[in-house]
DNA sequence: ACCTGAACACCGTTCAAGT
DNA sequence: ACCTGAACACCGTTCAAGT
């Protein structure tokens, strides 16, 4: 295993190079551009001619393909949370709580986000990306728990609940994603009314500890 | 390209020799278990020496490993459509279409079947797999109309919007199959009072013509 | 007709050799 | 300290050689 192997968002025991800090924010950058026009498959090879480097310096950076896919995730994941941390202080909660849920879809879209809930224990295991997962699960409950005090969500579904359904959406419209590719509004707007109050039925069974195992 | 390559439903135009039919039913056999125990990247060497032939000998009956996962999971749409048609005489058309989500979830579980959405064009074009799936689109639309007609389902879905939504309970409970495996079952009774008349706001979007491009 | 396994092109990852 | 590209183990797929 490399010794210097770390998280991009991990502080830097010591200040990298100028070589290494400059591949490592070309790597990066190609990064988000592969894997954003291939998906979560692009190749490391790719990547790396991309960034004008060679493949060994992309697993110097990040011990796995995984763990790099990971890096650029998180960025998205820590936009998200600001978002809703602002969003804590509206005055319609639920409006808020939906406007978030918007906002969290359109990432989504932009690259699957869903792949964090369940990516690989070693990738969840990194500090910085557990890190950002508890920052933004507790964004949602808080937006949650503020919509319920306020009668505009359902009483019985909770913070993980709406975590694990906040990427159906973009979900179910992904075959559609080229020749529509608004279509998740609808199947948001779908979700959203199944977690109003109004016509709420009993679930058939009970809400998960946590979001992850 | 191999001369008698097809699908192993469309009828053969002369009967297979002895050997070859043994060898494509052990074949079927293999891929089954095996994507059953390591999901869609199960290799094709581990297929072919569970089944006791050889590499080569998969290629042969499957144009392609995709098609191959593409036989099996046609055979799960032909159960869940059979199911689906023998709803359609029920008295209570909203209990109906929950039976119907809950059987096809249940078949989820087992082996994802929401890759058939976004399958490859190659494996949707192939016959069987195209005349599978029109006929589970015809079910779900009726099942969806007759529902509505009773007023158990609201009127702005459509039976496409059904299709594409189908899958997201398994997927949003997927991260944590595992430790709960019936969680999708709470994500169905959400999805579905979001189907419900009472309590629905309009939609933001158009629905789409069709669940496959 | 059908089967086989060596061979091919590709992949993520490692590591000895360089600066 | 850091970078590099050849080398490795694996993958899906092809195909010449067999029966």
């Amino acid at each position: 295993m490399h010794p210097t192997n770390r998280l991009e968002t991990a502080p830097p025991a010591r200040p990298l190079r100028a070589d290494a800090a400059r591949n490592r924010e070309a790597l990066l950058a190609a990064a988000s551009a592969e894997f954003a026009a291939h998906g979560a498959d692009a190749s490391v090879a790719d990547i790396a001619r991309r960034a004008g480097i060679g493949k060994g310096t992309v697993f110097r950076h990040f011990p796995t393909k995984e763990h790099l896919l990971g890096a650029i995730v998180l960025d998205r994941l820590v936009t998200i949370s600001e978002l809703g941390e602002d969003l804590l202080g509206a005055g319609d909660a639920g409006r808020a709580l939906l406007e978030f849920l918007t906002a969290a879809c359109e990432r989504v879209q932009q690259l699957d986000l869903s792949f964090l809930l369940a990516a690989s224990p070693a990738v969840l295991a990194e500090p910085a990306v557990s890190a950002a997962q508890e920052r933004m699960f507790g964004v949602v409950g808080a937006l949650v728990a503020r919509a319920q005090e306020q009668g505009a969500v359902r009483a019985d579904v909770t913070g993980p609940d709406v975590i694990l359904l906040m990427c159906a959406p973009s979900h179910a419209a992904s075959p559609l994603q080229d020749s529509d590719p608004g279509l998740w509004r609808r199947y948001l707007g779908v979700l959203f009314d199944g977690l109003r109050p109004e016509g709420a039925h009993p679930l058939p069974h009970p809400p998960p500890a946590a979001p992850v195992p």
